[in-house]
RNA sequence: GCCGGGUUGGCGGAAUCGGUAGACGCGAUGGUCUCAAACACCAUUGUCCGAAAGGAUGUGUGGGUUCGAGUCCCACACCCGGCACCA
């Protein structure tokens, strides 16, 4: 900083409030010349800490849920910073996807236009709001610098089999015209614009979740307690781990035996018949001959009907008899085969045993049907299921089971059929999952081209690393509208190419990657956002990885957390990274509503950030967010008061205005109490910080600011002399610069401190400060309290109780009856018990 | 149905080691200032009894453990979120 340099401060003496635009244009000057909050790459005498949000979707300006985010987000790399870690916190855009693409076709213009101008929108409000990002690490996801190496990783994924193309029946989002994840489906319409999700026959590309489901599953056992509850739950449940076994059914004209999956290996007495999934393979090759016709009518039927139909549970059981049978390897039985669409063709083998008695679903089955159902398992205190129609789970006594007399649990008939399955080759104990393999290709132009050429010769042959990027044709305007198949296809000049492998002529692949992609290794390259020798410097990883924070939306709990995690674990086998988590702990914070609801247009409920920061100012409105509650907890807006925090901080500013010692008093001359106060406040806004309680810290710091106002206002007007009032306003400024950061270099500079309370350090805690000499101990006479008394803090067990015995209001309630106990625990407490 | 989280004044929330329940703030009421209002400042503010001292009661419901429970245990109710024909 060049010593020319005068920061101006609104030094009216007595000015009774300051100028919040002023302030704010000031300051937003002084960092951006000062860059105080750029991660050091090379300092190694302090310890590095990463903090992470979510980088912005580029739609528009910011929002509210930006405007909580930020704030708590930059609550923590702000403490971290005053702490005294080289923090590295940087931003960037997600700035491919739907949203660019469909505005470009109404703009007729190319997707990157609106995008970057968006970018730019948002990077001058994140500015403004005071967030301490590192400016000089910004990214673009749409950047060809950036979806290079997404390619790149594309490649890498797919040399390792990680990455394949399928045909299978997939979701398509009729309104966007192009396929969708499991993942972007909810409640069986599109998850970005809520039309209702078909099925498609396509071949996709896939990247191979599956193969790490085990592993994402077992690894988030060390993420417990740093990350919320519910997102783990919700992965658990995504990954849905099922045990059982695989057990083998012959079929009548069917050379090998069909292999199914069953948690209840146990119950394959009571099987019955047989279900296969009408759109499974599986189901038109047995079909009979005179039943084929039947199947094809049930099938088109089962096509037509919506995902949100088929998905229903409500409703009859539909389904076709195949006109073949299948053989129950325990009982030698002949077991009808039906095909019905509650059976999933993509989940086990498509297949499954029914056995009526103790599964709902094929005992609500059987009775549409007129199947049997034969009860193996005797429930005590159920109902036999052919009877009541409930099937049971329970564990009970085995029945009609001749290899399982004498077994009474559930776990001990499963291991014992399993044995059995084994021993006559029928079957062995598997472990299935419920996730399947990512659908990464989209039929939409704003996205990263998947980095592979089809050759006539040569079949799939991935591009390059030197001929990376595969960059995006110029199209615009109508050459974008969702045809059904991607908008590449139509560029004929960009999908011909050569073959990089027999240099004949050869097509570039035409979809794009989701935008998932893109997001999965983002954090990544913050580490090294210019690196051009790969993705990521490793070195530049192993320093800031993993990220000690991840702070976001609670709607990425499962997709965009587990392609990350999923990201992490295979660059970690690439030998890349050595950490096979990225994010050590995470919190979502939770959405900003208005009087109850969620903020709409239609309602006409919503908010504004811009307009909120212009009227209470860019610290009122982050103050209130922090205030508001505990983090993950939504913010109704009617419920909160920007103008009670922009009150505040008039009062915490008009503190800093009322000191009249030099800079450097020596602060151990002045009030002894408010100097305990400040120490304290310190001591446990530390902890609280630590424990991300950052409502209570804001809550703390009123408490401190109104002790000081007291001492000021004591002595007549004098009390700003008091050197532990100055040590109080430096500790209030330094510990609003979280929350409030303009108004916290307000008064750090009219505390005679520059350049910035950005470069302040948190403050030192005299520990002798936290001891109080004396303490108010309680006396309670049988469990209620009766008195109080001011005790020596240092007061041993047998002077307290004598004084607590004393207390006129104790003797009164012990009133001659006998004193049984007395529970000392000094000096806080008397417990007397009569 | 399964999984996860929750239920504390008029409101947001605090009490995170089992030890004064209601910190801090919002709102409300009364007051000071003002011709008046706004702002600001001061005081009061869980409920009930009481002039006060003080007492009773009180953290979703019912039980339990304990000298002592918002906090621990058991059962239940309700609310929010996720998943849901995954065999």
């Amino acid at each position: 900083m060049s010593s020319e340099q005068q920061i101006e401060v609104s030094q009216a003496p007595h000015a009774a409030s300051y100028d919040v635009r002023a302030v704010q244009e000031r300051w937003r000057a002084v960092w951006d010349e000062l860059n105080p909050f750029e991660a050091d790459e090379a300092d190694e005498t302090r310890e590095r800490r990463y903090a992470l949000t979510m980088f912005p979707y580029p739609s528009g300006d910011l929002h509210m849920g930006h405007g909580e985010v930020f704030a708590l987000h930059d609550m923590l790399a702000r403490y971290w910073r005053l702490r005294g870690y080289n923090v590295l916190n940087p931003i960037g855009w997600d700035s491919f996807g739907l949203p660019a693409e469909n505005a470009a076709i109404k703009r007729n213009e190319n997707p990157a236009t609106y995008t970057y101008a968006n970018i730019e929108t948002q990077a001058e409000s994140i500015r403004r709001y005071g967030v301490s990002f590192d400016w000089t690490r910004r990214l673009h996801t749409s950047d060809p610098e950036y979806y290079r190496w997404t390619q790149w990783l594309f490649t890498r994924f797919y040399e390792r089999g990680l990455a394949y193309r399928k045909a299978s029946n997939v979701n398509w989002c009729p309104n966007d015209q192009t396929v969708l994840a499991n993942e972007q489906v909810v409640n069986g319409v599109c998850e970005r614009c809520g039309a209702v999700v078909t099925k498609r026959e396509l071949t996709q590309w896939y990247f191979k979740i599956t193969a790490y489901a085990q592993r994402l599953l077992d690894d988030m056992d060390a993420l417990r307690g740093s990350w919320p509850d519910h997102v783990l739950a919700m992965q658990r449940n995504w990954i849905g781990r099922s045990e059982g076994a695989w057990v083998d059914f012959a079929i009548e004209g069917r050379q090998e035996p069909v292999r199914v999956f069953t948690t209840r290996p146990d119950t394959v007495y009571g099987a019955t018949f047989f279900v296969v999934a009408p759109d499974a393979p599986l189901a038109a090759e047995i079909v009979a001959p005179e039943q084929v016709e039947a199947l094809a009518a049930y099938l088109e039927q089962t096509n037509k009907a919506t995902e949100i139909e088929r998905q229903s549970t409500e409703g009859a059981k539909t389904g076709v008899f195949l006109g073949v049978h299948a053989t129950n390897p325990l009982t030698g039985e002949q077991m009808p085969v039906w095909a019905a669409d509650y059976v999933l063709a993509d989940y086990g083998s498509g297949a499954v045993m029914a056995v009526p008695a103790h599964d709902q679903r094929d005992l609500d089955f059987a009775h549409t049907f007129d199947l049997p159902v034969r009860t193996v398992v005797a429930v005590p205190g159920e109902d036999d299921p052919a009877v009541s129609g409930v099937a049971t789970t329970g564990d009970g006594d085995y029945v009609n089971s001749p290899a399982l007399q004498g077994i009474a649990t559930k776990t001990e008939g499963v291991r014992h059929i399993i044995d059995k399955l084994v021993a006559d080759g029928r079957g062995e104990a598997a472990v299935t999952f419920r996730l399947r393999d990512w659908l990464l290709s989209r039929q939409r132009y704003w996205g990263a081209p998947i980095p592979i050429v089809h050759c006539g010769s040569c079949g799939e042959v991935s591009v390059a690393d030197e001929d990376l990027p595969v960059r995006l044709p110029d199209l615009r305007g109508t050459d974008l509208a969702p045809k059904g198949t991607s908008p590449l296809a139509a560029a004929t000049g960009w999908v011909s190419t050569t073959c990089p492998s027999c240099g004949g002529a050869a097509r570039r692949d035409t979809d794009t990657m989701d935008t998932f992609v893109d997001s999965s290794w983002y954090f990544l390259r913050y580490c090294s956002p210019t690196y051009s020798d790969g993705p990521f410097d490793p070195a530049a990883v192993a320093r800031w990885m993993p990220a000690e924070h991840y702070f976001g939306g609670v709607e990425h709990a499962i997709l965009h957390s587990l392609y990350s995690r999923f990201f992490t674990k295979v660059l970690h086998d690439m030998g890349m990274i050595d950490f096979v988590e990225p994010f050590t702990a995470h919190t979502n914070q939770g959405q900003v509503i208005n009087q109850g609801r969620s903020m709409s247009k239609s309602l006409g409920n919503g908010v504004d950030l811009g307009q909120q920061i212009d009227d209470f100012g860019v610290d009122a409105v982050r103050l209130t967010v922090v205030f508001a509650g505990p983090p993950a907890d939504d913010i109704d807006w009617a419920d909160v008061s920007p103008s009670g925090a922009s009150r505040f901080l008039q009062r915490a500013w008009r503190i800093a205005h009322d000191v009249t010692s030099d800079v450097g008093a020596d602060p151990a001359s002045g009030d002894p109490t408010l100097r305990k106060i400040t120490h304290k406040t310190v001591h446990d806004c530390q902890e609280l910080l630590d424990s991300h309680r950052f409502n209570v810290v804001v809550a703390r710091v009123m408490e401190l600011v109104n002790a000081t106002r007291k001492v000021i206002d004591a002595s007549a007007g004098s009390g700003g002399a008091d050197p532990a009032v100055r040590e109080a306003a430096e500790t209030t400024a330094i510990l609003l610069s979280m929350v409030a950061p303009y108004v916290a270099e307000e008064m750090w500079a009219v505390l005679g401190h520059e350049p910035t309370v950005a470069l302040a350090t948190w403050p030192a805690v005299d520990s002798s400060l936290l001891v109080e000499d004396t303490v108010i101990c309680i006396v309670q006479v049988s469990g209620k309290v009766r008195g109080k008394l001011e005790v020596a803090s240092d007061i041993d067990d047998a002077a307290l109780e004598a004084l607590a015995l004393a207390e006129p209001n104790v003797q009164r309630f012990i009133d001659g009856r006998d004193v049984r106990k007395v529970i000392v625990r000094a000096p806080k407490l008397v417990s007397v018990v009569v």
